[in-house]
RNA sequence: GUGGGUAUAGCUCAGUUUGGUUAGAGCGCCAGGUUGUGGCCUUGGAGGCCGUGGGUUCGAGCCCCAUUACCCACCCCA
């Protein structure tokens, strides 16, 4: 191990997997173009404050898993937890959404939480992100929605399924979360250590939690779907008939909820079984309340996050990418075919034509071994008797069809 | 923040049972043989402060303590 390290939690994607990063952010950008959304490349620090407000105070995110430091002039900066919060913000700041007509954007990038890693998360992490704002109606919701769809089964994700739930609304969701409360507080002895802290602090979250007796629990509990108010219930029917109506399927989970405070009404999740425990590859939902939170208009927004690290993990794992390599490997066989070389080297590479070379002379065994490693097409030779009479041998690493040609004559291939 | 596991060659790992001279394999790398000039086969070679620091012992890769890093899970989330 060299004395310097990457920093706990940070990752060097290595070039064996950027075809896979390639694959994911040239889909997903292909994808935003043909839904008519737009790139927004926000910045990787914010103010404290933006992330403080818009996630909730009292999220673990915000107390304790944000990068937060203060700058030389003693402003709080924070590295983006996630990407939702700073995009609100440069809609607001540079009034991308007052045309009256809903502002589709996204944005691809790193992420930053202090977390202790384990498989599938990281400090440094990637989404990305899709968000729509202006628009209360739930044909966004699905649109988004199929958005994400097409994005994964176009990647050749085949067993994943979108998880549904509705939360409700500032009307209804008080009245669930108030039977909820009190129903789980009569079971608060059987309860697991973290759930009786989730009954004060977020109760919803018992509905996910982990353990079997609450679950259970959970289970004879009161259902969020019935508390729906008549709005709501509207605005889910016409999502899920939407979804249908394209043939998407999804599954209707009314235990699902989300870990953010902004989140409202349409909510969902995926999953996936390549991955560990922490199998979820995509969330989000709807957000009426997060720009007025921010101090904005009452702007609602719908949008989701996708884990790019957990994405190109299942990736990794149920698809075989080949390597090209490149069209010539070029082998100099003799010091003095060296400089030649190079200068040959460097036509082809003007041509247009992908050259690779080592600069060090090598027994033809094992040029052309590097060659096949490489995985080249084709192999050009330049030993003494070549140079000699001014000419190559190229050899077809495939059809292992081999010709001579005058080195002035290069050009002809 | 809380558990559990791991740390030996560039990579994947044996070796720890029962402490005992020069620490092993496969892959990769280098050189040779064979081959139709590479892939298959074959011979040889380079490459290790056994994570780090203490301790026990005549003697530690192996036992004990500490420390660091990584992995997995909880928590949280995508």
């Amino acid at each position: 191990m060299p004395e310097i390290t990457a920093v706990r939690g940070f990752k060097d994607i290595l070039p064996d997997q950027i075809p896979l990063w390639r694959l994911v952010e040239d889909k997903a950008r292909d994808l935003a173009r043909r839904f008519g959304y737009l790139e927004l490349r926000a910045p990787v620090l914010e103010r404290t404050e933006l992330f403080a407000r818009g996630i909730g105070e009292t999220t673990d995110i915000v107390e304790k898993e944000m990068y937060t430091m203060e700058d030389r002039s003693g402003d709080k900066i924070t590295l983006r937890p996630e990407a939702t919060a700073g995009l609100v913000r440069a809609v607001l700041e540079h009034s991308l959404a007052t045309s009256g007509r809903p502002t589709r954007l996204f944005c691809l990038g790193p992420m930053f939480r202090y977390e202790r890693p384990q498989k599938g998360r990281q400090r440094q992490f990637h989404q990305l992100d899709v968000e729509v704002f202006g628009d209360p109606g739930p044909h966004i919701d699905a649109e988004v929605i199929s958005l994400l769809c097409a994005f994964l089964t176009e990647l050749g994700l085949t067993d994943v399924s979108i998880q549904l739930n509705s939360l409700g609304c500032p009307k209804c969701r008080p009245i669930f979360r108030e039977k909820l409360t009190s129903f789980l507080k009569a079971h608060e002895p059987n309860l697991c250590p973290d759930c009786q802290k989730r009954l004060i602090r977020n109760p919803l979250r018992v509905l996910d939690c982990k353990v079997e007796a609450c679950q259970a629990i959970a289970a004879n509990g009161p259902d969020m779907s019935e508390c729906l108010c008549p709005e709501c219930q509207d605005h889910l029917a016409v999502v899920t008939d939407s979804l249908g109506s394209v043939g998407l399927r999804y599954v209707l989970n009314n235990r699902l909820v989300r870990g953010l405070d902004y989140y409202a009404r349409t909510t969902f999740e995926v999953h996936s079984g390549y991955l560990g425990a922490q199998s979820a590859v995509a969330g989000g939902g709807r957000y009426d309340g997060l720009c007025r939170q921010l101090g904005g208009p009452d702007l609602p927004g719908v949008g989701f996050a996708v884990g790019l690290e957990r994405l190109i993990m299942i990736l990794a794992q149920t698809q075989k990418l080949e390597s090209l390599g490149p069209d010539y490997y070029l082998a100099a066989l003799a010091p003095e075919t060296l400089g030649p070389a190079f200068k040959l080297a460097h036509q082809l590479r003007l041509r247009g034509l992908s050259v690779e070379a080592d600069w060090e002379p090598g027994s033809l065994k094992s040029r052309l071994k590097r060659a096949d490693r490489l995985g080249a097409l084709k192999v050009i030779m330049l030993g003494p008797d070549e140079l000699a009479n001014n000419q190559v041998t190229v050899r077809n690493l495939v059809t292992k069809e081999q010709t001579i040609l005058p080195l002035t004559e290069i050009n002809l291939f």
